[in-house]
RNA sequence: GGAGGCGUGGUGUAGCCGGUCUAACAUACGUGCCUGUCACGCACGAGAUCGCGGGUUCAAAUCCCGUCGCCUCCGCCA
C-alpha cells in the first residue's frame, strides 16, 4: 500500500488553477495542515510548488475521508480528484491556488511521518542549528525552495548566455597541487605516495590560463571551491564559482560580457531590464568617496575631504593628523542634527572600534546654530566651509575622521552603511551595479610588513606601470596599479577579475615583486612559467562568487540561506555531522598518524551528544 | 587567535538586580466535539532536572568561574 501503483502525477499542487476546474487531478506531495471540522475535513497539501487545497466530504468519498481522518503533517500521500472552482466566499487571496480546490475522491498514503521537530511554516523561523541539523525539513519551507529553485535559474540563464557567446564548459582538477599563495588549503593525503597531499582547489585559475595557452579561446565552469578559513555570513569553506576566461581580450571585451550576461540573467529570472553599461569607479575613487573597495551605491551619504577647509586650523586634533601625513574626511547624515549626546557617544565608540582615534560631530541646527563638541576649537569660516564641503544643511549632521587616509576613509566607509541601514535610507529593492577598476598591484600585509599581491600573482600590472617594474622603491610599490576589477552589487563583491599576465619575463619579475625567488617561483608554479614559453596568448577572465549572487537577488542575508547543505561558523554539518574521526585503518592506509591531543574538547562534545563515538587518539 | 550576543517543554519566547518558579505564554502534539476552514474554533490532557560541569549561598533558570554549541564582527579570506 506504499508504493506508487502505477500512479502518475498529473500536476504540481501549486500549479492548479481555474483553468483545471472540471478535470481529474492526481497529486503528490507533503501534508502541510490538516483542518478537521468534523464531518468536513480540509486538507493543504504541499509540493515544491506550493499549496493546494484538497476537501475531503464523507458524502462524496467515505473512503478518502476515513484516510483524511488519520493524515498527520508531513504525511507523503498521493490525492486523486476532481478541481472544483471554490464557492463564493470562501477564496483564499493569501495563496496563488486560492480561487479552486480539489475535491478528493481517493487518498494514498505513501508514507507515515514523526512529528517534524519544527512545523514547516514560511514565516516562522527556528534557531539556526535545528534548521540546518533537519536541513531536509528545513528546505520544505518555500522560502527555502525558492531559493533553491532561483539559484538553478540563475546558472541555468548563466551557462545558457555563456554557451550562447562561444564559451566551452570544461571542467579542472578539484584535487591539484597545493600552493604558496591566497588561502590555506584543504589537503587531502595521498594513499599511493605516503606523505604527499593533494590540495583542494581553491579556484581554477591555473588550470583556465592554460586552457587559454592550449587554444581553448573561451571557458567557463560552474565550479567548487574549497579555501579553509574562518567562516562568515558570506563565506563558506566550500562554494561555487562561475569561473570565465577568454582570449586575446581587454578589460572592455570582460565588461561588455559580463554586462551581457548580467542583462540576460535579469531578463530570463527576474523578467526585467536592466540598464547597462554599469557606472565605473576606480579603486581610487571608491575608497575616496565610499571607503570601501565595494561601495554600496544605492544611496548617497558620500565621504568628503574636508583637509583644505582646516589646513590652517589651530585644532590639534585635525592639525596633527594633517602634520603627521594624515587627512581629514567626513559624512554628512541627513536630518540628524539632532541626536541625543547617548546615541553621538555610541557611535563614537563603534568608531574607536574599527580604528579611529576618535569621531568628532557638528550638528547644523535648523536655526542656524551650532553644535559641537569642538565647536571652540573652529574658526566660523571653518564650520562654514565643512558644510559647504559636505553639501549639509540645516538639520544635517556632520561627522569627521581624521586620521591616516586609510583609517579615515575606512571608518567613515563602515559607519556611513550602518548608519544609513539604521536609518532606512537604502533602497532594498535596487539593484545598483558598480565597476571598481585599477585596482592596486599590491598590498602590504598588516602583520609581516611584506609585499602581497592584491588580486593574485598572475594579475598583469597597468601597461603605463610595466616599464616601472624593473626600478622599484618601497614607495613606488604601493603606487603600481593592476588590470583587476571587481563587479559590485548592491556593496557586495559579486566578482573579481583580471586581465592575466602572458609573458614569462613579466611573471618572473612579479614574482620578484612578491619576494618568491626564481628557484621558488621555478619549484611552484614552473609549469605555468614553462607554458608560457609555449605560445601563450593574451587573455583575462573574470569568476562570480554564485552563493554571493544568489544571496543578493534572492535579499537573502546570508549565503546559507541560498546553499542546499551549508556548514556552521566552526566548518561543521550539523546534519551529517562532519568533519568526522576515521578508523585507525584508514589513517593506517594513509601513512597518518595522530598526534596526542588534549581531548577535553572532544570529551566535552561527547557529553553533549554531539559526536558518538570516543577519540580514536 | 580576539570581541560581542544567544542557549528555558518538540518549536518560539517570558522570567534572569537570588526566595512567591510547585517555571509562565504562544504554538506544535494527543483525545473529544464541530460541514466551509485556510494561523479553523472550543474543551480536556500530556510534555522542561532551565546546554554541560564546578563554585558562592540557608536557597541558583537567576550571581561567579570553566566548558560546549550556534550566530555576528575583527584578524584571516592570492
Amino acid at each position: 500500500m506504499n508504493d506508487l501503483d502505477g500512479l502518475k502525477r498529473t500536476c504540481y499542487c501549486g500549479e492548479v488553477r481555474e483553468e483545471h476546474v472540471g478535470s481529474r487531478v492526481t497529486l503528490m506531495g507533503w501534508v502541510n495542515r490538516r483542518r478537521d471540522l468534523g464531518d468536513l475535513i480540509f486538507i493543504d497539501l504541499r509540493d515544491r510548488t506550493g499549496l493546494v487545497q484538497i476537501v475531503c466530504d464523507p458524502v462524496r468519498s467515505p473512503h478518502s475521508f476515513d484516510a483524511a481522518k488519520c493524515l498527520r503533517s508531513e504525511y507523503v500521500v498521493c490525492v486523486i480528484g476532481r478541481v472544483v472552482e471554490r464557492k463564493p466566499g470562501t477564496e483564499n487571496p493569501n495563496i496563488p491556488t486560492g480561487n479552486v480546490e480539489v475535491l478528493a475522491d481517493t487518498i494514498k498514503i505513501f508514507n507515515c511521518a514523526k512529528t517534524p521537530p519544527f512545523v514547516v511554516r514560511d514565516e516562522a523561523e527556528p534557531d539556526e542549528s535545528i534548521r540546518m541539523k533537519y536541513r531536509y525539513i528545513d528546505l520544505r519551507r518555500l522560502p527555502m525552495m525558492n531559493n533553491l529553485k532561483l539559484r538553478h535559474e540563475i546558472v541555468l540563464a548563466a551557462r545558457n548566455y555563456l554557451s550562447a557567446n562561444g564559451f566551452w564548459e570544461i571542467e579542472t582538477p578539484a584535487m591539484t597541487r597545493s600552493t604558496p599563495e591566497g588561502a590555506r588549503d584543504y589537503l587531502v593525503p595521498s594513499r599511493q605516495e605516503p606523505g604527499r597531499f593533494y590540495s583542494l582547489a581553491q579556484s581554477p585559475q591555473l588550470f583556465k590560463q592554460l586552457l587559454m595557452i592550449s587554444g581553448v579561446d573561451k571557458y567557463f565552469q560552474i565550479c567548487r571551491c574549497f579555501r579553509d578559513e574562518d567562516l562568515r555570513a558570506d563565506r563558506q569553506p566550500e562554494f561555487t564559482q562561475i569561473d570565465i576566461e577568454l582570449s586575446f581580450t581587454d578589460e572592455e571585451q570582460v565588461y561588455d560580457l559580463v554586462e551581457g550576461m548580467m542583462k540576460h540573467i535579469w531578463k530570463e529570472v527576474l523578467g526585467s531590464d536592466l540598464c547597462v553599461p554599469f557606472p565605473r569607479l576606480t579603486w581610487d575613487e571608491a575608497m575616496e568617496r565610499y571607503g570601501s573597495d565595494k561601495p554600496d551605491t544605492r544611496f548617497g551619504m558620500e565621504i568628503s575631504d574636508i583637509t583644505d577647509v582646516i589646513r590652517d586650523t589651530e585644532f590639534s586634533v585635525f592639525k596633527n593628523a594633517i602634520g603627521a601625513g594624515g587627512t581629514v574626511r567626513a559624512i554628512c547624515v541627513p536630518g540628524c542634527a539632532e541626536l541625543s549626546r547617548q546615541t553621538l557617544d555610541r557611535l563614537t565608540d563603534k568608531a574607536k572600534e574599527i580604528g579611529a582615534k576618535g569621531l568628532i560631530s557638528i550638528s547644523y541646527l535648523p536655526d542656524k546654530e551650532i553644535k559641537s563638541p569642538v565647536k571652540k576649537h573652529l574658526t566660523q569660516e571653518e564650520i562654514i566651509g565643512i558644510k559647504q564641503i559636505t553639501g549639509a544643511e540645516e538639520g544635517d549632521l556632520v561627522l569627521i575622521v581624521a586620521d591616516e587616509f586609510d583609517t579615515a576613509v575606512g571608518v567613515l566607509g563602515r559607519m556611513r552603511k550602518e548608519i544609513a541601514q539604521h536609518l532606512g535610507l537604502i533602497p532594498e529593492e535596487a539593484f545598483d551595479f558598480v565597476w571598481v577598476t585599477e585596482f592596486p598591484l599590491l598590498e602590504r600585509n598588516k602583520e609581516e610588513g611584506v609585499w602581497q599581491a592584491a588580486h593574485h600573482p598572475f594579475t598583469s600590472p597597468s601597461t603605463r606601470d610595466l616599464k616601472l617594474l624593473d626600478d622599484l622603491d618601497e614607495q613606488l610599490k604601493g603606487k603600481l596599479r593592476a588590470r583587476a576589477y571587481d563587479l559590485v552589487l548592491n556593496g557586495v563583491e559579486l566578482a573579481s577579475g583580471s586581465i592575466r599576465i602572458h609573458r614569462r619575463d613579466i611573471q618572473e619579475k612579479v614574482f620578484e615583486l612578491l619576494d618568491l625567488s626564481l628557484e621558488e617561483a621555478q619549484e611552484k608554479f614552473g609549469f605555468l612559467l614553462d607554458a608560457f614559453e609555449y605560445g601563450a596568448p593574451p587573455h583575462g577572465g573574470i569568476a562570480f562568487g554564485l552563493d554571493r549572487f544568489v544571496m543578493v537577488v534572492a535579499g537573502a542575508n546570508t549565503i546559507r540561506d541560498v546553499m542546499a547543505f551549508p556548514k556552521t561558523t566552526s566548518g561543521s554539518c550539523l546534519l551529517t555531522g562532519a568533519p568526522s574521526e576515521v578508523s585507525p585503518d584508514q589513517l593506517k592506509e594513509l601513512g597518518l598518524r595522530l598526534i596526542e591531543d588534549n581531548t577535553d574538547h572532544a570529551r566535552a562534545r561527547i557529553n553533549q551528544g554531539k559526536t558518538d563515538s570516543p577519540p580514536e587518539v
